[in-house]
DNA sequence: AACAGATGGTTGAAAATCGAAACCAACTCG
DNA sequence: CGAGTTGGTTTCGATTTTCAACCATCTGTT
């Protein structure tokens, strides 16, 4: 595991913690509900021993959490807390992206909102002026931290 | 590199392509305006042969296109496709995360809507109702292709 | 009681991948 | 001419991942 004493980048250090190949995936079966280790490892493909590490680091991380099932033997699934239910919009946005870009424009499977039925788009919502915002209309600047070099930041 | 023949889900074909631990990382980098290899390399603090290996996945995927910038010698930069551009939303989704829950509430790096420069949002929004959707009201279904085994998908 | 089966792991060795450093090629500048 | 810059490639030891085997606990069946 790398340390890394001081990043700055909330990107860096989110994906210090579930930016390797298996994490998110095991972050989207939670979200569809599979929930149990061996549910997830045959569905992942991924090793035993994996999964237990990177299960692990979650629950470690507070992103999950294990809750006995049942009582003898004890057995326990794995549930997102609020934290993991907070990266919701990251893998819906990755999700919506596939679909446009690496599904050929169809969507092997779909979120809806629960109420109206409709497929759910993702974009960055300025609470100001109430429109979604075009990637063109971003910039980024440092924040509140330390001051990060700054080059032409427009796409 | 895993080949999978039939991959039913957007998200797991996004993160074959970009779910490693350097690639979301570069096009970071690349939405920031730092574009040449050498800078990249050094900001990042990756090996050189891994980045030559990234930058020519993200090529060949059309996500980066590479461009000159001089001749004699001919040297050129990486640039974001509208593809890889399609990506902001999902990087962004994933620092406001870090933002709120690794980096203790506070952003490194604003990203701010040029107009009013009001710091991002980003929701799940339902176009029809109108409203940011919440994850538990939320559903996963599949979409017009293939059945996925359905178990309680609600969080 | 014996035994198979399910679940949720651990262990160990082979294979794949990564990282650091050296090297290289083309060109510029002094 | 020699040094410096950029954008790489090559090599090789270290780390990670994968795959298979094994294990412990309990349930249900014979």
């Amino acid at each position: 595991m790398r340390t890394q004493p001081a990043v700055e980048c909330s990107i860096q250090r989110t994906l210090d913690l579930i930016g390797d190949r298996w994490t998110l995936l095991i972050l989207r079966d939670l979200f569809r509900g599979v929930r149990r280790f061996s549910r997830i490892q045959e569905d992942l493909g991924i090793a035993k021993n994996l999964l237990t590490d990177r299960l692990g680091t979650l629950v470690d991380a507070e992103i999950v959490e294990k809750v006995p099932y049942q009582e003898r033997p004890v057995r326990h699934e794995y549930r997102l807390t609020e934290k993991g239910r907070a990266l919701s919009p990251s893998l819906l946005a990755l999700m919506r992206w596939g679909d446009r870009y690496v599904s050929g424009g169809l969507a092997p499977t779909e979120l809806v909102h629960d109420e109206c039925d409709t497929r759910l788009e993702l974009q960055p919502w300025c609470t100001t002026c109430n429109v979604p915002v075009a990637p063109t209309d971003i910039s980024s600047r440092p924040g509140p931290g330390r001051h990060i070099a700054t080059e032409d930041t427009r796409v």
